[in-house]
DNA sequence: TAACAGAGGTTAAACGTTTTACTTCATTCA
DNA sequence: TGAATGAAGTAAAACGTTTAACCTCTGTTA
C-alpha cells in the first residue's frame, strides 16, 4: 500500500497539516519535528498524491501536446523542444497524435477539458483546418490554448506561432525565377492547411514579381510519402514537360521526388532544378545535395511553449509569431 | 467557473450519485430524470474532472514514457506505435525525454511514482544502464515498468521488449564475411547499453565462426550524430588500413560515414563496403543504395504497451521479447 | 394478505491533499 | 503586571468524484 500524509502524520505524532507544511516548506516547523518527519518520510518513501494535489490546488502543472502527424522530422522537431522547455518550467507533457482524425481531435480536446492539463499546444489536423469548426465548448472555455505550424481560425483569439511559409515559398520561387527558371513545377501533399496555401502564395507571388503567369497545372499533389511523391513528380512532369524546375514542400517528399526523377532518367540540375523543404540528415550527401528551405524547428518548439506560460497566467495573451526560414543552397538547384 | 456534478444536479433537482449514474452508466436510471440530467449536461458542457475520478478511483489511465533521446528515427518509430496502441486502449501517455540525463532520469521516475501513471515504458539513459543503480523505492514499488530497447538488471523481474540485437550484428557480419571480407571494422555511439553490447557480440560471434580473430582496434567510438560518424570512418581507416568492410551501428551514423567516405575519396562498396543500422527514407536512393539491418520499431512499440497492460493488470508478469531484425541488401555491401 | 423482489433514488464516506482560521504558549514591551 | 506579539502547531473544510449501503415505492407471488 502507498504510504500517505496520514501514516506519516500518525507515526510522528503530528498532524497531517504540519507534514504538508514540512514538504511544501510552506510553514516554519521546529527543526525537532522537521527532522523526525523528514526522517519518517524517507524511511517510506513518501511521495505525494499528484491527483489529490492536483484536485484541491485546481492544476496539473501539464500541457497538452497535440500534433496532426508524427513520425514527421519537423513535427518531430518541435516537439524536442517543446518537450525540453517544458521539462525546463517543471511542467509535464501529455502527448497525442491524432493522426489526422478529427473526430479523435475533438474528442482529445475535450478530455484535455477535464483537468487534465493547465493548458495545450494545438496543432489542428488537416480535415480540422480545411473544413470543420470546432464545437463551442471549446471556443469559450477559458482553457488556454497555442495554436502551433497550423493555424484555425476559431482559435483566432489564441497566440499561434508558426514558420513563416510565405516568405519560404517566396523565396523558394524567387531563387529559381533569378536563375532563369520560368516553368517551376510545385508538389505538395495536403490542400487546405495554412502551411500549403501560405508557401503557395508566396510562390505566385515571386512569378507575379517576375511577370510570370501562375499556371494551376504546375501544382502536384501527392501523397506525404517517399513514394506518394515519386508518383506525382512522374505523373507532373509527363503532363508538362516544359517544367525545369520544382518545389517540393516536404523533406520525405524530397526524398521521393529525387528517386522519381532518377527513374526517368532526369539528370538534376540540368534538366530539372530542385529545392526541397526541411533540412533532413542526408541532403548534403545526396547525389546531388539537396538545396533546402530549412526550417528551425526548435526555436517554434520553444516559442510555443513560452506562448502557452504566457497565456496560462494572463488570460488575455494573444500574439503571433512568425518564424524566419532559411534557403541554404546545395547543388540540387544548380545555381 | 467550471461545471461540477454537484451544479449539474442543483440544476436537475436531483442528487449528486443520480448524475454520476448518468455519466458512468452505472445503474439504471429513469428516462425521464437521464433525459433531464443529460439536457443539462450538453447545455453546459459538463465534463467531469478527471484529478477527482483519478483520485477516488486510484488510477489514471496514463502511462509514462520515459526515452533517453529524441528525435531519433528508431525511437521516434517505437513512440508511435505506442501512441497509437494507448489511444486505443484509451490510455493517455505522458512523455519524458531524459536526454541521457541520469539525475533527471531518477527524478521523473520518481515524480511518477506519485499516482501520475498506471505504468511506465522505460528506456533507460546510458550511464544508468553502465553503472548507475535505481534507488530502492523505485525496485521495491509496485507501479508496472517496462523496458523497451535497452535492459537495466535493476528491471530484471519486468517485461522487457528489444529488437534483437545479437541477431543484427551476428547477421551484417556473417554477410560481410560470406562475401570475403575478413578486415569488418564496427563504427558505434555509446558503449555500455545493452544494444551496442549485444551488436558487437553477435559480431564476434560471427568473426568466431570463420576463425577470423577479433580485433579490439576495428571497434570506433563517435558521436551519434552526422558529423560524429564522419570523423569517427577517418580515424578508423587511417588507423587500419587493411579495413575492406563497415558496419555501422545508427542511422544517423551511417550518412555521416558515407560522407566521411566520399572526402576519403573512398569507392563503396569497391574500397569499402558498407553495412547501416535502422532503415531510413533516404537509403535506397542513395549513392550507392545502402545496405542496412532493418528494424521494426513499430512492433517493438506496440509490444512494450501490451507488456504495459499485462503487467498492470497482473503485477507478476514478467516477459522478454526479441524482436527480430531484417537485413536489407542493396548496392553499398556490393554483394 | 403477508412477504418479497426489484426499480429508482439518496446519503454519506472515502480518495489525499492544501489552506484558512484557530489555539496555545512563551516572549517582549511599556 | 498586563497586553500585545510571534512562533509552532492543529482542526476542519474544501477540491469533485465514486460507491457501498440504505431507503421507499410498486408490483408480484404464494
Amino acid at each position: 500500500m502507498k504510504v500517505t500524509m496520514k501514516k506519516i502524520a500518525e507515526e510522528v505524532g503530528v498532524s497531517v497539516t504540519t507534514v504538508s507544511h514540512v514538504v511544501n516548506g510552506t510553514k516554519k516547523i521546529s527543526s525537532e519535528k522537521y527532522n523526525q518527519i523528514m526522517e519518517i518520510i524517507r524511511k517510506h518513501n513518501y511521495v505525494p498524491n499528484y491527483s489529490a494535489k492536483n484536485l484541491r490546488s485546481q492544476s496539473t502543472k501539464t500541457a497538452g501536446l497535440i500534433v496532426p502527424s508524427f513520425p514527421d522530422s519537423y513535427v518531430t522537431g518541435y516537439i524536442n523542444s517543446i518537450s525540453r522547455r517544458a521539462k525546463e518550467m517543471g511542467y509535464n507533457l501529455l502527448f497525442i497524435n491524432t493522426d489526422e482524425d478529427v473526430d479523435y481531435e475533438q474528442e482529445t480536446l475535450k478530455l484535455l477539458h477535464s483537468n487534465m492539463v493547465d493548458g495545450i499546444i494545438l496543432s489542428p489536423s488537416a480535415k480540422m483546418e480545411e473544413s470543420e469548426s470546432y464545437s463551442e465548448e471549446l471556443l469559450d472555455s477559458s482553457l488556454p490554448i497555442v495554436l502551433i505550424s497550423r493555424y484555425h481560425e476559431a482559435f483566432q483569439h489564441s497566440p499561434f506561432v508558426t514558420q513563416d511559409d510565405f516568405q519560404a515559398g517566396y523565396d523558394a520561387a524567387i531563387h529559381l525565377l533569378q536563375h532563369g527558371h520560368r516553368d517551376i513545377g510545385l508538389i505538395y501533399a495536403v490542400s487546405g492547411i495554412s502551411p500549403t496555401k501560405n508557401r503557395i502564395n508566396g510562390y505566385k507571388k515571386a512569378l507575379e514579381e517576375y511577370g510570370v503567369s501562375f499556371n494551376e497545372n504546375y501544382l502536384e499533389k501527392g501523397h506525404a510519402t517517399v513514394e506518394g511523391s515519386r508518383k506525382a513528380v512522374k505523373s507532373l512532369l509527363e503532363k508538362n514537360k516544359e517544367i525545369t524546375a520544382l518545389f517540393v514542400l516536404s523533406d520525405l517528399m524530397t526524398i521521393g521526388t529525387i528517386s522519381g526523377l532518377k527513374e526517368m532518367n532526369k539528370k538534376i540540375p540540368d534538366e530539372v532544378a530542385l529545392i526541397g523543404f526541411g533540412d533532413f540528415p542526408s541532403a548534403p550527401i545526396m547525389d546531388p545535395p539537396v538545396t533546402n528551405i530549412s526550417l528551425s524547428p526548435d526555436t517554434l518548439g520553444q516559442t510555443a511553449f513560452d506562448l502557452l506560460l504566457n497565456k496560462i497566467n494572463n488570460p488575455g495573451y494573444d500574439k503571433t509569431v512568425h518564424i524566419p526560414n532559411f534557403l541554404i543552397t546545395r547543388k540540387s538547384c544548380g545555381c
